[in-house]
DNA sequence: TAAAAATTAATGAAAAGTGAACCATTCTAG
DNA sequence: CTAGAATGGTTCACTTTTCATTAATTTTTA
């Protein structure tokens, strides 16, 4: 096998591998990834409202279902879903307050997952990977 | 953001970033990437059956998932799907003649794909890039 | 400015994924 | 040898994702 397909093998499985384990830690809070995901986009916008859209983009997973990830987060009365005021299109997600005290609760479960895997790399080597993670996808400066 | 993070959402937006586009690419000919990915991973074994462990063990997939995408691919006739003699809990699945036509095809649409990728990184830097992969999972030997 | 085109999100039906329970077979300990 | 545990795979009920379509609003254009 081709050094190529081998580095290509390598970042597709652990990708998926790591969005696995994490939800696996999350089992146990009875949310999903992508839903913890919405709300780490969410909490990284510090009360700014967030189209769906936006949410979106900014997904791991190309999921088309953005609009049903919030669906549930609103059952769980972790985010608010109100019409953009200045486009009636739009809606302004915004994380609650009980979203917050949640995502770092989650956050602290899975801190413990990332520390056992964070002094795997030198700070060097993280960066190396990064970089060529992007030079891969081509996205070098 | 920590460099760790950096790397970390990096190698997972990427992993999922190069499963969705080789689903769309495969789209037009009605096959899905898990589907292919067992394809693929029976034609590397050149005729020699397969249990539904050892291409679980390949996959991110669950093995009761690996059963029912077999049974796609039985549908299709791409795959065999035999009892173990020597172990009858077991099944030995094979690549069919037609399945191997038809990944041939498939190949070669996605060269396209992974082309423009793969002038991207030296040799070298692939090799780099396989290792601080593995390293960060802990795999190093 | 009215009609056509584009944008944004939601919905419904179908497909795929998940976890638990299940069945058959094999292994193991007494 | 046999009862109980372990293994390998499938099935079932349920949830989530996907794709195409629809609805509402905004933008473009003629």
């Amino acid at each position: 096998m081709s050094n190529y397909l081998k580095a290509i093998l390598e970042v597709i499985k652990t990708g998926h591998w790591i969005t696995d384990q994490v939800s696996i830690e999350l089992k146990e809070f009875d949310i999903t990834e992508p839903q913890f995901n919405v709300l780490r986009i969410l909490n990284g916008r510090n009360g700014k409202p967030v189209t769906v859209q936006e949410i979106q983009s900014q997904m791991v997973q190309r999921s088309s279902n953005v609009t049903r990830i919030i669906d549930k987060l609103l059952d769980k009365q972790f985010v608010e879903r109100k019409e953009c005021p200045s486009n009636r299109r739009k809606m302004d997600i915004t994380i609650t307050q009980s979203g917050v005290d949640h995502l770092k609760i989650l956050d602290q479960k899975l801190s413990k997952f990332h520390s056992s895997m964070k002094n795997n790399l030198s700070n060097t080597e993280l960066e190396q990977l990064t970089e060529l993670i992007k030079k891969l996808k081509g996205e070098t400066k």
